[in-house]
DNA sequence: CGCCGAGTTGAACTGAATCAAGAAACGTGG
DNA sequence: CCACGTTTCTTGATTCAGTTCAACTCGGCG
């Protein structure tokens, strides 16, 4: 089973003494939730962060058509929230739930002021933080720009080869801006062109 | 003719006691450029953010066939740099080049952290900066995933209708992800739906 | 003038969506 | 452990939004 305690990935990605952060940590809030579960839905204000020590989360909208579009994935060590509604204080327009039963770490702004003025390097973090989803973002713009439905889904399992084993495949679709449909169609393809070679 | 001071900016955008920064700001690089001149390439690191005080810029992507995708304008009042290449040391796949004869302030790492200790408002501001930029990133994709063309367009309209009269037709059709002809029909059928009402 | 880039239009084409049906895999309760 | 319903995935037939290609118009500008 995959696991990743905030402690052990503070250790691998910030600079940090060992275990700074304990005191605080144990006074943060874990929950444990279940498949299915929500921690955000459209129209309510979103006044947490999410990191997922297990399981895996889906953030997602849902159109006027009732379709599911998928703006990402969070698996263990990753984190989600919507920091337009956080930062902004506006309405969400996006959901978070649970796709496997998971644990995460709930931090409010409240949180990172403390660990911030615990430890400068934690507000370091947070700004990468900041600069690698906008670096995802951007190049997920790109590629929505310029890339086929193959193209895509060729990058999607080279970024995310394991999450390709864990999602439903209706759902790597929706984030890949393509209808299940197309999705098993563009694998069969290549499957068989791989098999010709 | 289009003009914001960066001073004006912050004077709007920050909560500052005026006037905090001119003695920085009279130091730092002010480039006046011309159409068509180029501020960032494909395979350089940058090292820059821009800050568009008059003019317009464009930021985009040439893909393996040629084609441009513009990725983002930034008119007057606007910052532009890739945060990805200038952040990680990163070379670029983007361009930065000049829509209009422009003038922009050259902010340098050096520079900001400058500004930020004289004023820890500047940390805020360009904290309020990262944030909106992934909004807004987050919502183009959003958009690209849910939306056809005309909904797109209509989209563009509504939020940048300055834009839409500076910047040439095939442009905003590549910022939207589609072809020329795609946008111009789209209008075309916009228009004739317009007036038989 | 004559050229050139920008925009438009038409006709043919195509990648991907839709609709409909079936097969496989999965989990839950009896 | 089986039976059942539900969800996931696949496949085929058809349709459609948007592309491609090519020709033509228009306005600016040397």
């Amino acid at each position: 089973m995959h696991y990743l305690s905030f402690n052990a990935y503070l250790n691998e990605n910030a600079d940090l003494p060992q275990d700074t952060f304990a005191p605080v940590l144990d006074r943060m809030k874990r929950m444990e939730i279940k498949k299915g579960d929500f921690l955000l839905r459209q129209g309510e204000i979103c006044t947490y962060s999410f990191f997922v020590e297990s399981g895996l989360l889906k953030y997602y909208s849902i159109d006027e058509k009732g379709k599911t579009h998928v703006l990402q994935f969070a698996p263990e060590g990753w984190f989600v929230t919507d920091r337009e509604s956080s930062f902004f204080n506006r309405p969400s327009s996006y959901f978070i739930d649970a796709l496997e039963d998971s644990s995460v770490l709930v931090f409010n702004e409240n949180d990172v002021c403390q660990l911030t003025d615990l430890q400068p390097q934690f507000g370091v973090l947070n700004n990468r933080l900041l600069h690698r989803h906008i670096s995802q973002l951007q190049n997920r713009i790109n590629l929505l720009l310029s890339a086929s439905a193959e193209e895509r889904y060729l990058e999607f399992v080279k970024t995310y080869p394991d999450l390709m084993l864990r999602v439903p495949q209706h759902l790597v679709a929706s984030y890949l801006g393509i209808t299940p449909e197309g999705l098993s169609r563009v694998r069969r393809e290549l499957a068989s062109r791989n098999f010709k070679k």
